[in-house]
DNA sequence: AAAAATATTTAGGCAAAACTAAAAATAGTT
DNA sequence: AACTATTTTTAGTTTTGCCTAAATATTTTT
């Protein structure tokens, strides 16, 4: 597998998480920053080696096959940024292109082994979770901090957005992964709202609530 | 630079310590199992890029910059093996291949925090001395044991020949790096050598010997 | 020094992965 | 249902790095 295919792959597995039935070519194409017609080439040579089922006009999506493969790659990226950032000190907003890198390396031994040095960890420091050898990974129960109800309390497990811009606004704001955040007020007009967190009150747009994952339950 | 433009870097910068007035189109071929003629191609990039001096029918040397990139890609190919083996936990004969795929993560302060991770190493698993990030290495007075004198004690610092076979026969007959090693016999006829190890004495035979780097002093 | 052997380069092609421009299919609108 | 707009595909190119086969240099042998 070239690491152009893998990367098809895995923005597939990630679209699909969104539309699950069915990923468009210009999807695909905005996300990788190519032109539709090189996600066409591609699709047909995907689809060749049964990674994904392909109907010309109808999108695609992944075989059976294809999703071990794009969970594959998933799991590398995020244990490779758990290394970096746990044990180089990297921090989170720093690893999203490196570990893109990292990602392509072919060494199942190498992955089986780095995952034990790091203690097989569940989520990854965005808090994503991580795929198994299996491909299999914890579901846990979020929402977004913008669907949430008014004087309830949940938990910051995740982002949506993770560009470092997102990142460094939350380390600037002290928001970190982990911290129980009570909602107190949401601002009808402009669906602002406000939090308690770290003993402190803070205001959030709706654009900064929406892309923070908060667990449901306490 | 690319990939490959880094391969071909690096085995001119192999082959240049054993040829040092200039590099053949066909041993680079050899080494990196291509064709005679994939190399010109590649030589004349190299060429127009300034990273290599090349006059036709007459090989390969680096410029000053190819050689300062030379030695960032073994620098950050040793630096993973130490990781590999030191972190890990890999044989020292299983790590060549991983590293080779590692070596070509374009990332400076990646390789910068790996180096701090790892303690600044000087020497890889093998032996060879790791350049640090401006290129300075230390160079021991190192020969090999097939040129080392009767009745003198060495000290076992490192292998010419670092294939899985070679390192394999080396654990089998517990010869580990940095063992002193006292030179008892030469056999006039074969070259064959007689040493003691471990308190054990040892006979090795001139292919062996013709790869195990001592130290010349102690 | 000429002939033979070897090494290297040139010329022409191929496959992967991208592109542009044009054609075809689908979706949206009146 | 027809027209328009959008999306997707096709067709034809480009670039990179490799290939084979043929031509040219260099080196070795006689």
């Amino acid at each position: 597998m070239t690491i152009s295919e893998e990367n098809y792959i895995k923005v597939i597995y990630h679209l699909s998480q969104v539309s699950p039935k069915g990923v468009t070519t210009n999807a695909i194409a905005g996300t990788l920053d190519t032109k539709a017609s090189s996600v066409t080439d591609m699709l047909k040579k995907l689809a060749d080696k049964n990674w994904v089922s392909y109907q010309k006009y109808q999108g695609v999506s992944l075989t059976e096959s294809g999703l071990l493969k794009a969970k594959m790659v998933v799991r590398k990226h995020r244990l490779w940024e758990v290394f970096l950032v746990e044990k180089l000190g990297f921090a989170w907003d720093e690893v999203h292109d490196i570990a893109e890198e990292l990602e392509h390396i072919q060494s199942d031994a190498l992955i089986g082994r780095l995952d034990e040095f790091l203690g097989y960890p569940s989520f990854d420091p965005h808090g994503d979770p991580i795929p198994n050898a299996k491909g299999e990974m914890v579901k846990e129960e979020r929402i977004l901090l913008s669907e949430a109800q008014r004087n309830h309390t949940y938990r910051f497990i995740g982002v949506k957005d993770s560009s470092p811009g997102f990142l460094q606004y939350l380390d600037k704001q002290k928001i970190a992964l982990g911290a129980p955040i009570e909602l107190l007020e949401i601002e009808p007009f402009d669906h602002s709202i406000c939090i308690r967190i770290n003993e402190q009150e803070l205001v959030l747009s709706q654009k900064i609530a929406d892309n923070l994952y908060v667990l449901k339950h306490v």
